[in-house]
DNA sequence: GTCTATAGGAGGATAGAC
DNA sequence: GTCTATCCTCCTATAGAC
């Protein structure tokens, strides 16, 4: 697969990567790759197929990327935490979350319709994962695995953005901390007095 | 303050939020602006100067905005669900937050500066209201409150990308509903056994 | 302060030769 | 399949007149 038109693919999910849709052109990709104009628009018919297909790509190698996390060894809040604090390049950003900023990747069905697959495909297994979990006792158990399940991707999502803001790679690792602390059923309370911090100041 | 210099920052403003930085170029700027070539170059040094202008201004109104909310009356919790539930333009994201994809923004200190102290700004607020919470007994005391603000500005930001990746504001809800839910303490359990689902299936 | 002119390069693509 | 030529517009300024 070293062909012309794999390295297209390869060097368009690259660049989108790394410069959005928008921020992508042709003529980087084509540089990026070692091919020529011509080549380029002899395989694609332009920047927007172009980009489908890499975002396709990109998408569909991701779903196996969370299952091996969610659908591993280990109990539910194991894998839970196992997905959520996989190695990840946090600085660079989510591949696929990214490229919703882009006024044109939202108006395209077939540059958005992957990105949409992938995050319904992690919601799904994320609330399967909790709801096994409040089985096991290990989740707390009167909460709704389906919204849960969004806030849990929403705060790898939005682990991305505040890490990037600040450019500091450690503001995601404290999100995701923070919202597996808040998974976790608290110590029996005697009274309608608090336990105080399990990591205090 | 209807001066062309205004209208350029106020223009900015709204492009930028539109379309990113890349994806704001000066033409387009001036144009909504009803604003000369001339007329922009003499006020500004270039795109990077009124950005710069711009993305200070919005910064800068962002901090009453969760203020308002944050250190406004009632409970703690009744305060951060006002926060997180406050009236957003969901699926058009963050004006800040958007941002920080753009390579340029994050990689000049003029540009990225403002939206580093506005999340700043808001987290110092979140740790020091959830903190408030834990005392009063509305937010489960065994969780660190630098930590869990942490991860609830992550689930605004990342609901904003949740959301637009599938054009369902609903998402937004959903990922911060979610969050509310985990950040109160639960009924004392009995044995290791769960409760139940306060909203099954 | 604002306008017009000018400029070199990039963006996105088409056409036809090889 | 790939290459080169060509096209028109936009990008981001700079220069100088009014």
């Amino acid at each position: 697969m070293d062909d012309a038109r794999s390295r297209l693919i390869e060097s368009t999910r690259d660049l989108l990567w790394e410069r959005g849709y928008t921020g992508t052109s042709p003529k980087a990709i084509q540089q990026h790759a070692g091919v020529g104009q011509g080549s380029m628009y002899h395989h694609f018919a332009g920047k927007a197929e172009l980009a489908s297909a890499a975002i396709r790509s990109t998408a569909e190698e991701m779903v196996p990327g969370f299952r091996r996390h969610l659908d591993g060894p280990g109990s539910p809040l194991e894998r839970l935490r196992a997905y959520l604090l996989a190695d990840r390049d946090v600085l660079r950003g989510c591949r696929v979350g990214r490229l919703v900023q882009d006024k044109e990747v939202v108006a395209d069905p077939t540059l958005r319709g992957p990105i949409d697959d992938v995050f319904s495909s992690a919601l799904e297994r994320l609330a399967a994962v909790l709801r096994e979990g409040q089985h096991a006792g290990e989740v707390r158990g009167d909460v709704a695995p389906e919204q849960v399940a969004i806030t849990l991707l929403s705060v790898v999502q939005g682990g991305f953005v505040v890490a990037r803001a600040h450019q500091d790679k450690e503001r995601f690792v404290a999100a995701v901390e923070g919202a597996l602390s808040l998974l976790t059923p608290p110590e029996p309370r005697r009274s309608g007095k608090r336990t105080g911090p399990a990591t205090p100041r």
